[in-house]
RNA sequence: GCCGAAGUGGCGGAAUUGGUAGACGCGCACGACUCAAAAUCGUGUAUCGCAAGAUGUGAGAGUUCGAUUCUCUCCUUCGGCACCA
């Protein structure tokens, strides 16, 4: 009688007995605690599955059916993320609308994950690329514009000089274009990014607080890349010929040599630094090939020719040849100008590097090379002084770059302290003297979210000459003098202070701000311009009093609202003393002020259709296809009705999957994204499932979206997903990534076919822990089918006689294996779950009989990962509702324990008898048991004991 | 270079308040069934040894009655970032 089940027939039925029923319909509300489990949503690509979905989504699928039956209102939902370059580049070559092919796809894939029998609700499907979702992708993005967070700039992008279009880093493969292999280069284009790093510091403070596993947390970190410093202002001075050639080592200037210098205060170069400790260490500086201040400066560089070549060759490299040449350092010394280290006034060079990235920090460094790496091989490679402030490596090798140790030398003040001492102590005194202050970087740049592609959502908005020369017209202009003013100012969307910023010339950077009117802000410096609008103006005098007191704020600004600095003072924010002084003496006055792109113009009749079109090619300046449409293109301007054009780059993939697990909560709302109460009820997403891969793009991307919908009050938490974990990748059978090119990929169509989907499930829970990359085993496949068709005979042959009494061994196993099962679900141990269903029905069949609740408990703890086969076999048994409707069994903590066990005996730490004893034997019994065991004797006579140790329920050891 | 994870049989892997190393599965060997094969079932399967026993979790040291587990040093593999000052 030993026969294997045909997953054919029962799989099918099962399938579609869930679905007729609505087993996994969620509810917006009621009694039963609520529960989000999400997978990410797969990209219907033409390949069909892959064999890694299943793993993640059997993963979420147990836990969600697990919730069922523990009690919970589930909400475990499946959707498309339909827009993407497959479909586009499928288009490009066959002329086939993306949409349609699309479609076909999605047609593919829901064939696909139902035949997997997955507990999705399927009547909360959704598909990014359908006008009604994502006309709340282009509002989402319209209310990043208007808050000033979508911004447009130039960029260098990547650019396919064969396919003749731009593509996005991911779709550069080793420098190379992924489609047609062909060269890729860098091209200046206008791009739209989005202001994420405005939410850097929330988007890495509040991992803190959530329950993601800890690879995810710290490789965020690190991409998020904080990095507490100081800035450091460094006066330039123009340096006579004499000394230039001398190569002075020690010109150290008189305080009123600087005072005299030719050049004015706002020609300072500010350097970012994290050791501010070594600053009696910097023998040199080093800007950015392009740093502003080269070109300002160019007129008093002594060899401006040769510094133009090096900015010239370094602005050619492509980021390929600058990351691959950097075994040797190359620079260029600016002659003519010198810099002075303020702390002890000593005149150094200035060079320009392409070590140095213009697009960290503020540009520029102080060089430091007895305790930097960089800079060490760079003063060794031009013969530059080499100074040790920090003692305790040796200087003369290699740069010591210890923090931790060591003590600081050379140093003046600071002499004797350790380094971090002193780098509280340097950085409050360069505040004092205000020539530096505390500062916060970070490695996370704007997100570029332009693509001149086809298949995305449009972006809703329109150019309008007209409004532009109104705005231009209008404004009023506000100069910024130094480079740090304009920092402070240009970062938009927050409120600035007036006055206070400089107090000896309050009128400097004071401007005719009205509310509603726009702001030019110029700077003089670089001749950077931003416009802004002015949302709100308050003027006030001896505001630290008012800082204090709420109640005086309310009143004075009962009509509006308290400006957000106010607001974030009493939330636990605080300006230094000084700062606070220099408001009382001189008043201040407040802007909110927001960033504007002048003449683009919110297209607000949303959603803003896709058009057809038949030419799906990048044109061959690399526009977006859309661009060529004329009479798309030309609209007239929503603000005032002139001639307008319309913006023709797309989001980027990235755009629907940042927010889809709202759309899921209230899929078919017309009015909101999701209806206000929905979005209470259910966020956040309790457990989230996904990819390594998105850690850094998707995963960040959304928790960016979700802080801004936070804040504008669209969405009631400040972080999507409570919980995050991430599954391995499945491998091809010799260990290597599964690709068509290989050879190697595993069709989940044929596994189906061939063994049933529970196999398949069961299978991917059981190779092997579910966080870690494994490799495909065929036979490993028919292993897990053995285990199945043995349950099947279990229950449908005489090998197993149903008792009604149970077995007391048996009962310990049963109620053992429910709680590992329980336990490994939680922890996603599945392969270990796994391994104890097989224990428990391997035992059932060595003792040839089990009772029945005992095999009702291993249908139940089976059937979350192999739902069709559980569920025939409870029918079989006589049931007549659903074993998705079964309560999770809970373990018996009274039958955890055998009543005898094992006792193992130990001389000397080896293992020389076991033997059989009652569970709860006392020391002195098991000692004389012990002892009496003939083995044990052998070892023990003619031996003095030193030592017993008596481990309860496990162990008893001697030491002879 | 920096950050992170991991090194255990022929293979995937088990084993956490430190207590029988190798669960479970694959593979392999032998046996049963069969004319035969497949499937299935049974037995065995870390290494050396006939055995008693000894050795054994990347390497080396340490703590301990006892270490895959804790500490230190080193090596290797994989993943992420990559001149981030």
């Amino acid at each position: 009688m030993n026969k294997s089940y045909d997953p054919k027939v029962i799989e099918p039925k099962w399938q579609k007995y869930w679905g007729k029923n609505k087993l996994f319909s969620a509810k917006d509300g009621g009694d039963k605690p609520k529960y989000y489990c999400l997978i990410e949503f797969p990209y219907p690509s033409a390949e069909g599955l892959h064999v890694g979905h299943p793993r993640s989504y059997t993963a979420l699928d147990i836990v969600a059916r697990k919730r069922r039956m523990e009690g919970y209102n589930v909400l475990f939902p499946i959707g498309w993320d339909a827009f993407g370059l497959p479909a586009e580049n499928y288009a490009i070559k066959t002329g086939i609308h993306p949409r349609i092919k699309t479609e076909a796809n999605i047609v593919n894939f829901r064939r696909q994950l139902k035949s997997l029998g997955f507990s999705f609700d399927w009547d909360r499907e959704i598909s990014t690329a359908d006008p009604k979702y994502y006309k709340w992708t282009q509002w989402i993005f319209l209310q990043l514009f208007k808050h000033g967070l979508a911004y447009k700039a130039k960029m260098a992008i990547n650019f396919c000089l064969d396919c003749k279009v731009g593509l996005a880093n991911e779709e550069v493969v080793g420098g190379k274009c992924e489609r047609c292999g062909g060269e890729v280069v860098k091209k200046t284009k206008s791009q739209w990014l989005l202001k994420i790093t405005k939410y850097a510091d929330k988007l890495e403070k509040d991992l803190d607080d959530l329950d993601y596993i800890d690879r995810i947390k710290v490789q965020q970190k690190n991409w998020i890349g904080r990095s507490e410093g100081a800035t450091i202002q460094f006066k330039v001075v123009i340096a006579s010929e004499a000394k230039q050639s001398h190569k002075t080592k020690n010109n150290i200037l008189k305080s009123d040599e600087i005072a005299s210098a030719p050049m004015a205060s706002f020609n300072d170069i500010i350097v970012y630094t994290t050791r501010p400790d070594t600053l009696f260490g910097a023998t040199y500086m080093v800007l950015a090939p392009e740093h502003e201040l080269v070109q300002k400066l160019k007129d008093k560089i002594t060899n401006f020719s040769e510094v133009s070549k090096y900015i010239d060759l370094a602005a050619k490299k492509s980021d390929l040849e600058r990351t691959e040449l950097q075994k040797e350092k190359t620079g260029v010394e600016l002659k003519g100008v010198r810099a002075v280290n303020p702390v002890n006034s000593k005149e150094i060079a200035i060079w320009i590097s392409d070590y140095v990235l213009a697009s960290y920090g503020t540009g520029a460094i102080m060089a430091v090379p007895a305790h930097d790496d960089r800079d060490f091989e760079f003063a060794h490679k031009f013969g530059l002084e080499i100074i040790e402030v920090i003692s305790g490596g040796d200087i003369s090798k290699s740069a010591y770059t210890d923090i931790d140790n060591g003590k600081m030398v050379n140093s003046d003040f600071l002499n004797g302290l350790a380094p971090s001492e002193a780098i509280s102590k340097m950085t409050s005194w360069l505040a004092e003297k205000g020539i530096g202050s505390k500062a916060i970087n970070y490695k996370l740049r704007d997100w570029i979210f332009s693509r001149q592609r086809y298949w995305g959502e449009p972006i809703p908005l329109v150019h309008c000459k007209s409004c532009q020369k109104e705005i231009l017209d209008t404004s009023t202009t506000l100069n910024c003098y130094d480079q740090e003013t304009w920092n402070r100012l240009a970062d938009g969307s927050k409120t600035v202070e007036s006055r206070a910023l400089n107090p000896e010339e309050p009128d400097r950077y004071f401007g005719n701000i009205k509310v509603g009117g726009t702001l030019k802000l110029a700077n003089k410096v670089t001749g950077e311009e931003k416009y802004f609008e002015v949302k709100n103006v308050w003027s006030y005098k001896n505001s630290a009093q008012l800082f204090a007191d709420k109640e005086v704020l309310k009143k004075i600004y009962a009509p509006k609202s308290i400006p957000e600095s106010l607001k974030e003072l009493e939330s636990g924010y605080s300006y230094t003393p000084d700062y606070i002084e220099r408001i009382n003496k001189n008043g201040v006055i407040a802007w909110e002020l927001q960033m504007i792109t002048p003449g683009i113009v919110p297209w607000e009749k949303l959603p803003l259709e896709l058009p057809e079109i038949k030419e799906f090619q990048t044109s061959e300046d690399g526009e977006s296809p859309l661009s060529k449409l004329t009479d798309w293109v030309n609209v007239k301007c929503p603000k005032c009705g002139g001639p307008a054009k319309r913006e023709t780059d797309t989001m980027p993939q990235w755009a629907g999957s940042s927010w889809y697990f709202l759309r899921y909560i209230d899929p078919a709302n017309s009015k909101d994204l999701a209806s206000p109460d929905k979005l209470k009820y259910w966020l956040p997403v309790d457990w989230y499932n996904g990819g390594m891969e998105h850690t850094t793009l998707h995963l960040l991307y959304s928790r960016f979206w979700h802080k801004f919908l936070y804040d504008i009050g669209v969405v009631p938490t400040p972080e999507p997903y409570q919980k995050r974990t991430a599954h391995g990748m499945i491998l091809g059978e010799g260990g290597e990534k599964m690709s068509k090119s290989r050879g190697n990929v595993v069709n989940p169509d044929d596994v189906i076919g061939e063994h049933g989907a529970d196999t398949l499930r069961l299978y991917e829970m059981f190779m092997g822990p579910f966080d870690q990359a494994i490799p495909w085993d065929t036979k490993g496949v028919i292993g897990v089918k053995r285990f199945l068709d043995r349950i099947w005979n279990i229950y449908n042959s005489d090998l197993v006689k149903p008792e009604a009494e149970a077995d007391k061994d048996l009962d310990v196993l049963v109620n053992k294996t429910i709680q590992k099962v329980a336990e490994d679900i939680e922890a996603m141990r599945f392969n270990t779950a796994v391994s104890a269903l097989m224990i428990l029905s391997n035992q059932i069949i060595e003792k040839k009989s089990a009772d029945k609740a005992s095999l009702e408990k291993l249908l139940i703890l089976l059937s979350p990962f192999a739902p069709h086969i559980a569920e025939e076999l409870w029918e079989n048994m006589g049931h007549k509702s659903s074993l998705v409707l079964e309560p999770w069994p809970q373990a018996d903590k009274s039958k955890l324990k055998n009543e005898t066990i094992e006792l193992i005996v130990q001389i000397n730490g080896k293992v020389r008898a076991k033997i059989k004893l009652p569970a709860d034997v006392k020391e002195a019994e098991a000692l004389k048991a012990a002892q009496a065991d003939e083995n044990v004797q052998k070892y023990l006579t003619g031996q003095t004991l030193k030592k017993t140790v008596f481990v309860p329920g496990k162990l008893i050891s001697f030491v002879v």
